[in-house]
DNA sequence: ATAGGGTTAG
């Protein structure tokens, strides 16, 4: 029968490559052998010549398909298929390229696809699906391109995987050329192919074409909703996204389990306390299945919004728990200046656990190191990467070169730099300024600043940290030729704008913002509240302005700080003792980390401060990070 | 018969 089998198979595939016949055969000789083992309608009838078949119907075909756990099972009712003639049924056919293709197992796909004498658009489509499943995204446009050449229709089946396709690869230039064609067909484009598309632009920084997109679209669905949720929290707009998540439930549609993930993702990215508190009691309240991925985000969120316990307490409640739950955790402890608690846990995590970490593992501790001053730690964590098989990329060098900079190490710091054996780019060289910054080390910082103009000429933050190290420096020439650079470029500073969080309202401060109703009241509150703080032995550090003036104009500016601004409105505005949570969209300056320090001491306020990457939690004249601000 | 969205760093 065997033989039987494999001769009958070879007439099917008169142009088969030597592999390819290896392979089918290898199929068809594994479900003869197994034969017993698979339950079969019929199975004990399999015919021995194709001529006396026993006819089953598509449906049975299908269902039977559909039930195989592995290649090998598809293959005998493949060879059943072909005995019994059934191979010209295109749903019996495409059900078989589907599954093969659903295992992955492309080359089997692709032999039947070939030995097909006819096919349909769902034959293509299958095969466009199949490639992309197994990210083999140049042979699944390379069908897509043959399925366009060919008199076939598009139709809303192939389009959303191709446009899924442009997304992984990043590139919009198919992506919005594919749109085009879709358009021209003059087809009605379906929720799927608008979803793909509205993610496809959002994935790819175009966020206005997505938004435009999503506008237009005469119907949303669940999906495309949280698409367009995910789009604006990707790029930088997660008020919106919050917006987006409140209209979707007035339209009375109910989100499920990848719709919450998504808004509790851009709820950590907003970082609002009050919104992580309802979110979650929303989510309770839905009782929605906390999984690993939903009770992740949550460990995600809470610690991102300043609530490093709900954080904890999430973790601690969570039945399942992966490396990306870990690492989350360890990396909530790393931001907030708990780098002693982040390793404790890496130790329970590869110790008890035999939990193997990953790259990113790594990453948020030695940044947990980082930011608490850990040297001697983090440089065992770096030498530890190699032994679980990871070698250090740009990033863990980064966190290294922070490390070690600004513990004041600069020549240590600049060693690894020249002997690190891959490619530098502009975080890294922005690190080792910042550190040289700190430690005003204006020759090194020339080295590292001539590098960084190199790859980012358009970053306005790096002639603002280069200008300033000549500023402290003295070197005047030099610093208004930066600043001509950066006018000659067309570049502006980066506002800087500070949120404070009061009465379930955020408030939002800029430099010497006087656009608050309590502008008065706010600047009174700042000037008492400098008064006693410099009695307590507060002294400012002008190092942090820029300009050429006389020191009592930049003590002036100093105290214009948005950061200082948004902490006196939170002492005036909220109940006394009670916490403020501050949060910033740059780094908060040397200077006003000071500040914050002695204000905590003096009004006995905890004062929770979120960075441009970090937490600075002051209590009682001191701050979480130990000052590696 | 074939299709779209969700978790950790920077």
């Amino acid at each position: 029968m065997l033989r039987n089998l494999r001769g009958r198979f070879l007439l099917f595939s008169s142009n088969a490559t030597k592999v390819r016949y290896s392979t089918c055969s290898a199929a068809i000789t594994l479900s003869d052998e197994q034969s017993s083992s698979v339950s079969l309608p019929d199975s004990q009838n399999i015919p021995e010549s194709p001529h006396v078949s026993v006819s089953r119907d598509t449906r049975d075909y299908i269902s039977t398909i559909l039930t195989c756990k592995n290649v090998s099972e598809v293959g005998k009712i493949h060879a059943q298929v072909i005995i019994n003639g059934f191979l010209q049924d295109l749903p019996v056919a495409n059900k078989l390229l589907y599954i093969y293709s659903q295992f992955r197992a492309i080359a089997y796909a692709e032999k039947l696809f070939d030995e097909m004498t006819v096919k349909d658009s769902v034959s293509w489509s299958v095969m466009v699906g199949g490639f992309a499943k197994t990210k083999d995204f140049v042979n699944s446009l390379r069908v897509f391109r043959e399925i366009l050449r060919s008199s076939l229709n598009l139709d809303n089946y192939t389009l959303p995987i191709v446009i899924r396709v442009c997304r992984e690869k990043r590139d919009v230039v198919v992506g919005r050329l594919i749109h085009e064609v879709a358009l021209k067909s003059g087809m009605d484009l379906d929720c799927y192919v608008c979803a793909a598309l509205v993610d496809m632009y959002a994935k790819c920084g175009e966020i206005g074409d997505a938004c435009k997109l999503f506008d237009e679209m005469p119907k949303r669905d669940l999906v495309t909703w949280t698409v367009m949720i995910g789009a604006c929290a990707d790029s930088g707009r997660p008020d919106e996204s919050w917006v987006l998540f409140e209209r979707m439930r007035n339209e009375g549609i109910v989100p499920d389990r990848a719709a919450v993930v998504t808004i509790v993702n851009a709820c950590a990215k907003l970082g609002t306390l009050h919104k992580a508190v309802i979110l979650h009691d929303y989510i309770r309240l839905m009782n929605f299945p906390i999984g690993v991925v939903l009770g992740t985000a949550l460990i995600d969120m809470h610690a991102k919004c300043g609530n490093l316990d709900a954080a904890r307490e999430m973790f601690d409640s969570m039945k399942e728990r992966n490396v990306i739950s870990w690492s989350a955790m360890i990396a909530a402890y790393g931001y907030h200046g708990k780098a002693t608690m982040a390793l404790e846990l890496f130790h329970l995590m590869v110790g008890d656990r035999r939990l193997p970490p990953n790259e990113i593992t790594f990453v948020s501790l030695l940044n947990a190191c980082s930011h608490a001053g850990f040297v001697k730690e983090g440089m065992e964590i770096f030498d530890l990467m190699t032994k679980y098989g990871i070698k250090p990329n740009v990033k863990h060098y980064t966190c290294m070169i922070d490390l070690l900079g600004r513990a004041g190490r600069l020549n240590e710091a600049s060693k690894m730099i020249e002997t690190m054996a891959i490619e530098k780019d502009e975080t890294l060289w922005g690190s080792f300024l910042g550190a040289c910054r700190i430690h005003k080390n204006v020759e090194m910082a020339e080295k590292a600043a001539r590098s960084l103009l190199e790859l980012q000429p358009h970053n306005s933050g790096h002639y603002i940290l280069l200008s300033n190290i000549y500023a402290n420096d003295g070197k005047w020439e030099e610093v208004a030729k930066v600043r001509n650079l950066m006018n000659q470029r067309g570049l502006k500073k980066v506002p800087g704008y500070t949120w404070i969080e009061a009465n379930n309202r955020t408030h939002r401060f800029k430099v010497g913002d006087r656009t608050h109703p309590k502008s008065k009241e706010i600047y009174d509150a700042l000037k008492d509240l400098t008064e006693k703080l410099e009695e307590a032995g507060f002294v400012p550090d002008t190092n942090f302005v820029l300009h050429d003036v006389d020191e009592e104009v930049k003590v002036g500016m100093l105290s214009l700080h948005s950061e200082k601004l948004a902490l006196a409105f939170g002492l005036i505005s909220t109940p006394e003792g009670s916490l403020l949570r501050i949060t910033k969209n740059l780094r908060v300056c040397g200077d006003c980390h000071n500040f914050f320090k002695f204000a905590s001491l003096v009004t006995r306020r905890e004062v929770i401060v979120r960075d441009a990457n970090r937490f600075h939690c002051f209590k009682e004249g001191s701050c979480s990070c130990g000052d590696y601000w």
